[in-house]
DNA sequence: CCATGTGAACAAATTCACAGCA
DNA sequence: TGCTGTGAATTTGTTCACATGG
């Protein structure tokens, strides 16, 4: 069977919720209890899990520990994964400082920019070098995945070293349609856009209340 | 008509292809020429704007700058949103440098953080005051959104105050499902979830080939 | 003529409702 | 009995294909 990117996602959102659930030292739950605590739908948790296999015990329940172990495993997270970070203005560091310091499955082993002012930067564990270091790390470390932090003018550039280089999957934070190749997994989060669909739901909550005061309001539609 | 986050987001996507051509000097384009340049579907392109009103002329296309300026101002990008960060830690703080010198339509009028260390930190234009600041900065100034980059354990807090406070909108940067308030738009971005999809595929991806190489793999499904 | 705008067809995702099993 | 796992029903989103009109 094929899994969607909204199964998936919602995969690490359940794994969230059981490391939550074991810290308070709860060793058994159910879809039910899971949909209470946390909002989500327990018809859902279930088929999602249902992509993967049997994890629970019917009348029961799901064992916390053990389905928490599952579902890491099956997203791959019982393995460490290693990652460059392209771009290390404000949000490159972030992320890599954020990576370096929580301990995620992920090693960032790299940070690299072509800004002389930021080349030499010590960032955490890391010295920010040249991008022309780049195919060389990617190659000798089979580094996987590559995170996009450059400006909007240099992402497409960027993406074609990584995937010259031998990258398998991208992480681009800039805001730019990048023209894809199709061999590599390329994810695009554009912070933005998020802010975006806040306001503008704002704008529209507030035409509501407008329109029931009464008020004429010409920006509803 | 009610409008999806999908279309919604989709907007801000045609809002930048249209600025990218714009700044190329294309004065007209259609709906075929944009999904093209930008790896879209036209007949979505339509159907999305299809939710606001009618943009373009039968048997030409849209005007570039006309249907930018007429998305801009649909998304509320014409008027000005002011916006505080709570946490200023790596995130937190790349995130106000990165809206502060970004000309966006957001003004970053403060950044709150509980840890004394940071408090009093220089963020560009900012000088970071403490938590307990927050509700009067958003009352006086009539803050609309709060961005939240605190650590998962302190997030539904820090939520929870700027609700108190009386802000209107949440984007949350933290790896928590908020106990939300249902008034308050709130909206949640999880970066690992995306580097997590990521490694799933690849792993999926390394199954298939092994497969194809005639290797016995237990691990495919 | 030609690209928009749109109803109708299709596909995907979610939710319901219950059979089946501990 | 009670919760899982799952087909079937429903809702939501996407794509097609064409009538419409500048």
């Amino acid at each position: 069977m094929d899994v969607s990117c909204l199964t998936l996602n919602r995969l690490s959102v359940y794994l969230r919720c059981l490391r939550s659930l074991r810290e308070r030292g709860v060793e058994r739950t159910s879809s039910q209890e899971l949909a209470r605590n946390f909002g989500l739908n327990a018809a859902q948790i279930r088929k999602d899990l249902a992509c993967f296999g049997e994890f629970g015990i019917r009348g029961v329940g799901y064992d916390v520990a053990q389905l928490e172990a599952r579902l890491r495993s099956l997203l791959g997270l019982d393995r460490r994964h290693s990652l460059v970070v392209v771009g290390m203005g404000n949000l490159g560091r972030a992320v890599a400082r954020h990576l370096a310091h929580s301990r995620s499955a992920f090693d960032v082993v790299g940070g690299f920019d072509s800004d002389p002012e930021i080349i030499g930067l010590e960032v955490g564990p890391l010295t920010v070098r040249s991008t022309g270091e780049l195919p060389g790390v990617i190659a000798e470390q089979g580094v996987e995945v590559g995170v996009i932090a450059v400006p909007a003018e240099a992402a497409q550039e960027a993406y074609d070293d990584l995937v010259a280089a031998g990258i398998r999957a991208v992480l681009n934070f800039s805001p730019v349609r990048l023209r894809r190749h199709p061999e590599v997994r390329t994810r695009t989060v554009d912070l933005r856009i998020y802010l975006e669909e806040l306001v503008f739901f704002l704008a529209a909550a507030r035409d509501d209340e407008e329109a029931e005061s009464g008020l004429h309001s010409a920006a509803s539609r």
